[in-house]
This record gives C-alpha cells, structure tokens and sequence, in this order.
DNA sequence: TATGAATGAGGGTTCATTCAT
DNA sequence: CATGAATGAACCCTCATTCAT
C-alpha cells in the first residue's frame, strides 16, 4: 500500500474514531459535521470524500463495531471446550454482556440499533464491509446435536431478550445491575432454550 | 371548569394529537414546531405557552400513550375470570401486542422507549399526568398466591422480552410475523414464569 | 393598512431594491442572499419569509420593472396626439429606449429576458401581481383602421428587433451608438408595419 | 504532430465535448468541473491545464460553435448560383435557421450570445482559434453591386433580428412556429435590405 | 504532463425561539 | 392569553482550486 493509500485509511479511521467517541458522548443528533471534522483535524469537504453524510458514517459505525463485538465472543468461545449447546450460547452471551458492561458507550451507541435487523441483515450480507462474522454464530444452533422446533426464532427471541433487558441493567442499574441479574438471565436463557427442544421418542 | 380553561384544555389537545399524528407519520425530527402549530391551528408562540419544546410534548405524549396502553389492557382483563397468574399475564401480553399491531405508528413511536424505564418511573411517579395506571399490572405478581424468586426482576425480564421482540415481529416480520411467532412467546413467557417459581417443599 | 402591514411591506420593498442594485451590478450568480440581507438589513431567515430564493425574487423583478417600463411609455403616448399607427408605435418604441438609454442597469437586468416569452406571458396573466400593463400596446395594432397579415407576429417581430438592437447599440455602442442607430431602427420598424400592411382593394 | 501533442489535443477536445454536451444538456451553472472531468475521463487537474475555468471553456466553445456555424452556411451558400444580395442573405439566414432546429440545445447554448458583440469580435481577430469564418459573410455586402447606406448596420440589423426571433420561435413555438413565421420573416429582411439601399439617380 | 486527495470558504436554507403587538 | 413577524445561529453540503506526488 502507497503512501497515499495509507494516509486515506488514517484519514478515513480518525473520522471513524472521532464520529463514534461524539455520537456516544453527545448523541447523534447533538453531533455535527462541524463537531467532527475539526476534531478529527480534517476539512469539512474531506468527510463527505469517506462518507455521504452523518447517517452513512453512523450506519458503517454500528456495522463495524457489532461485528467486532461478536467476533470476539466467538473467539473467545473457540479456546473453550465447552460442547453443550446451552453452555456455549450462554458464554457467548455472558462475553458480549461483559464487552457491553465494560465499554457502556458501546452498548450505548448500537443499544437498541443491534436487533434482529441488523444482525440478520448482516447474516446475510456477509462481505461487504469485509469482516462481518455472524455466521458462526448462526451454525452453532444448526450443527448442534439436538433439534429445536424453530432454531431461528429461538436465536431471535435470545438475542432481543438479552440485549434489551441488558441496556436497561448495564446503562441504569434497573431494576438491578447486571451481576445481580445474570443468575436470573442465565436461567430464562436456560429455560428458553429447553421450551423449544424436540425431545426424541425413545 | 370555564368556558377560557375549556379553550385552553382544547389548545392543548390540538397540539398534542398534532404532534402525534406528525411524530409517527414523518418522525421526531423530520418534524417541525411549525408543522405541528399549522396543522394544529394555533400561533407558533401559543405552543411555547404549553410546552417547552419539541422534547417536551414528545416525553408527554409517550407517557400517556404508554398509561392508555396499559390501562386498556387491565380494563380487558378485569372483564375476564382468569385467576391463573400466567394466564393473565399472557393475556395482558396479548392484549398489548394487538393495541400495537392494529396500530403500527404507535409502536414505532413509542417503540423502545416503552422500556423499563419509563415503566418504572410512571409505576412510581404516579398523578403527575392523571391518568398512569401501571401499578396494577405490578399488584397482579405480588398478589398471586404463588411465590416468586423476584418479582420485580421477573416482570422486567417479561416487558422486555415482549416489547423487544414486538418490535421488529409487527414491523418488518422478522423473523416470522407476530402471529406466527405468539406460540413462541407465550411458551417462553410460561417458562419464564415457572423458573422464576419459588417451589415450597412439601 | 396597520403598522405591522406597512412594516412589511418596507421589508419586502427594501428587498426588492437592494436585489435590484445587486443583481445590476454584480449579477445575479455573484449576488448573495447573504448580500442582499446584509445591504437591507434584515436578517437572512427575513429572506425567505418574503421570497422562495434567488431566482423567485429576480422573477418577480423582472415582471415589476418591465410592466412599469410599458406603463410609462403608454402613458406618455396617451398625452400626446399621434394617430397613425406608425408613428404611435414608434413614439413608444422611443420612448422605451430612452428609459433604457437612461438606465443602463435596468437594460441589462432585463435584457435578453424582455423578450416575447415574459411579454406574452405578462399579456395573458394579468392581476396577479397588480400593475401590468401591456394590454394596452396590444390593443394598439388591433384597433388600427388599417389590417395586418398577422397582428400578433409583427408585434412579435418589433419586439425582439428593437430589444435586440437596442442591447448591443446601448449596453456596447456597438456597431452604433443609438442616437445614429435609431433613424436606421426607425426605418426598419416603418418598412416591418408597411409589409405586413394588407392593402385594401380600391 | 509527435503521438504526446496527439494526446494533449485529445484531452483537450474530449473536455470541450464534454463541456458542450453538459452545458447543453444541465445549463452551465448546474455543471461542476467535476462532472466534466469525471466525464470526459481526465483528472481534475487535467482541466486545470488547459482552460482557466469554467467560464473559459464556455467562451471558447460559444466561439467555436458559432464559426462553425457560419462555415456550413458559407460552404452551402457557395454551392448555389444565386447572385441577387437579398437571395444570398435569405438563403444563409435559412440555413442558420435549420441549423438551429436541428439542434435545439445548440441554440440555447450559444442562444443570445450569438450577438453582434461575439459576431464582430470574430470578424475581427480572425486567427486566434484557427477555423473562424465570419469573414465571407461581411464581404457578401460589401461585394455587391448595390450600394447601401451603412452596411454594417445592415448586417446588424439582419443578424439581431434572426437570432432574437430565432429563438423564441425554435425554442417555445412563440409566436408561432418556425415554418409558419419564416415566411414573415423573409419577407422582413427583405423589406430592411430594401429600405437601405442607395437608388442611383438615373 | 498528469493526477486526485485535500481543502475550506461560502453557498442556500431551516427552524427554535423571542417579543412587540 | 394569543399572535406571528422577525431573528440569526447553525445546519449540511458543494465545488473551484491547489499541490505533493
């Protein structure tokens, strides 16, 4: 890569950098171009070289960092040896509580914003902004050994169910912090989980 | 009340169903002051006689969308003869889910904002706005002959799990439509409730 | 008319005349909204109470100052005693020469775009904004004893000569100033009329 | 011409065709440089080298197109027999006339510019952009055996009013339509031709 | 010569808010 | 109480121009 190659991508990331540390310190809306570029110590004309506007960089943002989130809970669940099916969604879920809970602006940023929309979109768009990786997620339902009625739904109704009551706990300590509502977190995931198992005839 | 504080309770009224109708239809920020005092028939100044700004009549208007919802949905249930506690739990679910899919512009509004949050500050903050009425949905689990771990934890982890998964089921149908999904919910809901069971030994 | 109306009305008119001098001095790609508001002291957002942009009021000027140039030369021609059609038509084409011939700025802001489109259109759609006045010169050829081929083109005709002629003689002295250009000009229009002249059978 | 000269004269006539084609096709103003580089496949420091700015490739093209113009008439008029000054005038200001119809964008372009000032500037620094040919014209008149009392007068007077009814009637149909009005048209110059010429005493 | 990334002044426009009436 | 004309800061975005490569 040339020397101009690299200053574009330093350009492009301390806008990046920049946006997100704005939009979860101040808000989108409270954030301007303005704001953005002259902390990112570039001209305004050169932000809309990288990005088509606010909700463009906005929309790469959460793309990017949702990925990262379940990239390393992915890896971190590849150096277990965890093998059952309820244990393995629930130290990827208790991974990416942990990432939420030590980083709230994160969770802050893509809170509500990484719902089934998102993720499925990204299931399936796989590619585009390179290194997207829910996919392994998604297997892990598919390859496991026992059959539920509906994986998808089940994987649906986690992922809403975690992310939503997490926000609320992490970010406000309501109705309780999150250590404190872990247990009871765990145990609902267990118990969804076992709801929707086919259980075999012997 | 006379005929100038029934002039002003009418003034009010305009502005907030206005605002509503404009909020839902073209969002909070494509939304204007001005369009809300035309639409309304009323002086641009005669909105700041009411409220302080747009953020203002927003916050107002989610609390009492939110109270209407819930109080419909109590008044539902006191018709009925239910006495199972996750009978009644569902059917208040349900009947809530139905308020928001025959009116698809009220969830978005109030979308994921009708989070624990707001749920709590309106069980607590009563009066303040007449007319909230969460605090008997919150009687329903302590007056339930049957014990649970934590009730408050328990009731949380249900609205979010319902309104979370609503949201993207009524509006985009994914990942199945809501009608399709409801057997789904209501088996999690159920479990949800048993786990959560304090058993008493025999 | 209370205060309030007479107030704006000042603001619009104290817009339309700083756009005027700007346009006619600078022209209009180089005339700034910021310009105008600034030199008329009103505050930009003042502007756009009045005007859509730049281009409606440059329209409504053009429509005022043309209608005005032709209700001056109207009126001057009702004082006097002239009967022939030539020479009535003449003294007017006269006299709006020298209206331009004393305002040069007037002659190029209007220029080329005093032309039959906006003559036309100011003949058909007259009231909507007060005081147009061209229906009188049409009335002119129409009302002549004498019969023409075709009215409205030799009308068309005159026009555009005069206006063309008259831009580049004024504005650049070229080929001519318009004092020697005019005994050629005023030939010209004579030999337009009488060609156009149906002679009647003795 | 070596195969580096070749490609610089490419270059620049691919940004000249360009230009011509947008400007016709978005109006100058709406055009950026952007588009034209972009377009014409060159980078924007490329156009830096050849033109001053916009404007300037505006001028030069006006120039170049309207000597073209006036070339094909010449060439079409020396293949005719006609002798008579007046059939010779006609028939050029015919041909002018469908050249314009053909390519209605062309006389928008070039439109009222197409005036004496461009017209006489070219008559007289002949050379500067090699293929300008308004020369032939201008000796028509002075060649002829007739005399008249200020021929470029005359030949101002033809050339404004072609051009100015010219485009009205191409453009809009206003008054009438090109076919319908050349008849008058003719006739008209005719008529002004006429009413300049010096009768001989006998 | 040719490039195109970077610039940044300045464009038009919006809109929450005020305040004299 | 009610009005709505006026404000002007701040918005997003464009684009001609430069200059290191």
């Amino acid at each position: 890569m040339g020397k101009i190659d690299l200053n574009k991508k330093k350009k492009r990331e301390a806008l990046l950098n920049t946006a997100f540390e704005l939009f979860t310190t101040q808000g989108l809306h409270q954030t301007t171009i303005n704001n953005i570029v002259e902390r990112a110590g570039v001209a305004k004309g050169t932000f809309y070289l990288y990005f088509k506007d606010k909700y463009d960089i906005r929309n790469k943002l959460i793309a990017h960092k949702a990925s990262r989130i379940f990239s390393i809970a992915d890896e971190a669940l590849a150096k277990t040896d965890l093998t059952e099916l309820e244990d393995r969604i629930i130290f990827l879920a208790d991974n990416i509580i942990e990432q939420f809970n030590a980083d709230k602006s994160l969770l802050l940023f893509i809170s509500k914003n990484l719902s089934w929309g998102i993720f499925k979109q990204e299931l399936i768009s796989s590619g585009d902004d390179s290194d997207v990786d829910f996919y392994n997620i998604y297997k892990i339902l598919e390859n496991s050994p026992k059959a539920y009625k509906n994986p998808e739904i089940l994987l649906f109704m986690i992922v809403e169910f975690v992310s939503s009551t997490c926000y609320s706990s992490i970010l406000y300590n309501e109705p309780k912090g999150i250590e404190e509502l872990k247990p009871y977190l765990f145990d609902a995931i267990r118990q969804l989980i076992k709801s929707q198992e086919i259980v075999p005839r012997e």
